[in-house]
DNA sequence: ACTATAGCATTGCAATGCTATGTATTCTGG
DNA sequence: CCAGAATACATAGCATTGCAATGCTATAGT
């Protein structure tokens, strides 16, 4: 018995933010709102305040990285997958560092758990068929080590994004995954060969360059 | 032939903010400088502003992360002492989650990049140590590997402190640093009593625990 | 001692997020 | 099909933010 919300009003507000994070403009109430029609009381109807703003946008930081995750080939190898993963992990952080930022930035809600939880079963999974195939000890357990690659990942890419390390630092990612992976059962050589592989796939540039 | 600025004002209000982001109250201008008897023009005058406090903020945490890897005992273990401080390192930013974000959070500067150098060379010291004495091959680099030991270590506290993990997962330090060494040469067992000793040497609580 | 220079307090301003009030719109119940 | 109610929406205003401008004051150098 009253008016509908309209969705398109959300995502709207919500694409527009993530274009102004990208272009690095401030965010505010009234900045976001210029130029779009709808007046600021419609950030407190969608979201509830700024606060329930950023929230939506830590959560499509999420939907984005699990969008790029699903542009990964899965292959024969789950390690050389796990490496294209962690790799487009860093690719996604570069490509999209404030929103990254955000992703990351205070205190995680409920919501937010549920969108990272999304994320990290994509490592999960290519863990478990690595165990599952043999390639890693039969007593590992696929999520304590999905949660070392994320912070593995994690880590280099926030030191170099928003940090003070150069970019080059990300290599290191390479050698640190195989020495992970090594520690956990695989073959030495097979495992570097397969990192390096996946590595590779994920990092050359271009694909969807403009996206936004 | 003029007035001379009075460096305790400036120190009064790098630990009035320190202790106001311990105790979580909101850091403004104005909150900064109530009660203390100064007026807002003192953050100009001995920072230049908001954004000169939140730098010298940032250097006052990796000046206290200085002053916590000086409390670590160097021993004969060089691979102990580099787990030893890495724990400390987590240690630190669990006791001040709020100055650790802090220090992480936005552009670093040039000060800023000299002063978490600083910190830096204590694992590059250890691991020196630990590839002059043999442990590690002897091609190693010191610094690259104290690099990927700082990212296993902001990786995994800053997915707890300010992120989604609970705090147990900083225990997997453990296994990704031993991984992360054998993979440069040390001993699989002696790394692994190695990195077991120093971890447990700085994580029991208790060290200076009221400080600031 | 005199003066120039820098610290310092006060005031005011634009911009921020948010709330209160009133209006308009649209779904629901009969 | 049409009232009525609940909700979206617009506008205006409020407290607070960081900061600049303006004088005033205190001190260091000659």
């Amino acid at each position: 018995m009253a008016r509908t919300k309209d969705p398109a009003v959300r995502t709207l507000l919500i694409e527009r933010a993530a274009h102004m994070l990208r272009v690095r403009e401030p965010i505010t109430l009234r900045s976001l709102v210029a130029g779009t029609g709808v007046s600021t009381m419609a950030v407190y109807t969608y979201f509830g305040g700024m606060d329930g703003l950023w929230k939506a946008l830590r959560q499509e930081g999420f939907t984005r990285l699990a969008a790029r995750f699903e542009t990964v080939p899965m292959s024969a190898d789950p390690v050389r997958d796990l490496a294209a993963l962690v790799a487009a992990y860093l690719r996604n952080a570069l490509d999209h560092p404030d929103l990254y930022r955000v992703m990351f930035d205070a205190s995680f809600e409920l919501e937010d758990l549920k969108a990272a939880d999304a994320t990290l079963e994509y490592l999960v999974q290519a863990l478990r068929r690595a165990r599952d195939t043999g390639r890693l000890r039969a007593e590992v357990d696929p999520l304590e080590l999905a949660i070392q690659s994320w912070a593995i990942g994690h880590g280099l890419v926030s030191l170099v994004a928003n940090g003070p390390l150069p970019s080059h630092t990300l290599d290191h990612g390479v050698s640190m995954l195989t020495a992970l992976l090594i520690g956990e059962g695989d073959q030495a050589d097979r495992c570097r060969t397969s990192v390096e592989r996946g590595w590779q796939q994920s990092l050359p540039p271009g694909e969807e360059a403009g996206a936004e």
